[in-house]
DNA sequence: CGTCTTTGACCAGCGC
DNA sequence: GCGCTGGTCAAAGACG
């Protein structure tokens, strides 16, 4: 079953400059993906992305001051911030982006059988999130939506590539 | 022992 | 105004 299909479906919503970092799925070539923009997209990824109505300038989440809602303790709906839908073809619900994630909630949602499932970036710095749901229609599908923008490299990528610049360098020596 | 997940409760927005 | 729904908190438990 899995492979004969595309693994995922991707709708950037947003200007390519406010992109963010890509998740590293070994599986996906999101760097072509992304560096072509919403206009390279194949005719097999269907759109179906949400919006983002303000971005702000780096992608973190400050509030600004047209985010009135507020809510207990600080916590607020309705953000502004830039989102981005994946729909990715797993049996996994969870899509193995190179960053750490920590899941805050899990709520069952209306017209879907499946829950859905809440999480934020670890990093001190990083407020982004990510929902995780999988799809009544198609279980096989696991529609992920980001919630703003890493402000910090990508931990997996960096490791990987840490060891390879540092050969790099020592190299360009000679 | 530190980190992460689970889960029930809480709160606010929205539609009627 | 009320009830439904979605998003978040935070305590407790699980796990390596």
């Amino acid at each position: 079953m899995e492979g004969q299909n595309p693994p995922f479906l991707f709708t950037p919503s947003l200007p390519s400059s406010s992109l963010m970092h890509p998740p590293s799925d070994p599986e996906i070539d999101w760097v072509s993906l992304l560096s072509a923009g919403p206009s390279g997209l194949s005719d097999n990824m269907p759109m179906m992305m949400e919006s983002c109505s303000t971005v702000s300038e780096n992608g973190s989440l400050e509030e600004k001051g047209s985010n009135k809602e507020k809510r207990r303790g600080g916590r607020m709906k309705r953000t502004t911030r830039p989102r981005f839908a994946f729909q990715t073809r797993s049996a996994d619900d969870i899509l193995d982006d190179g960053y750490r994630w920590r899941k805050y909630g899990q709520k069952a949602v209306k017209n879907s059988i499946y829950p859905r499932s809440y999480y934020r970036c670890t990093h001190h710095t990083c407020n982004v999130k990510k929902q995780v749901q999988r799809l009544s229609k198609d279980t096989s599908i696991v529609v992920t939506t980001y919630e703003g923008i890493h402000n910090h490299p990508c931990e997996k990528l960096m490791e990987t590539l840490t060891p390879l610049l540092k050969q790099m360098q020592f190299l360009s020596r000679f």
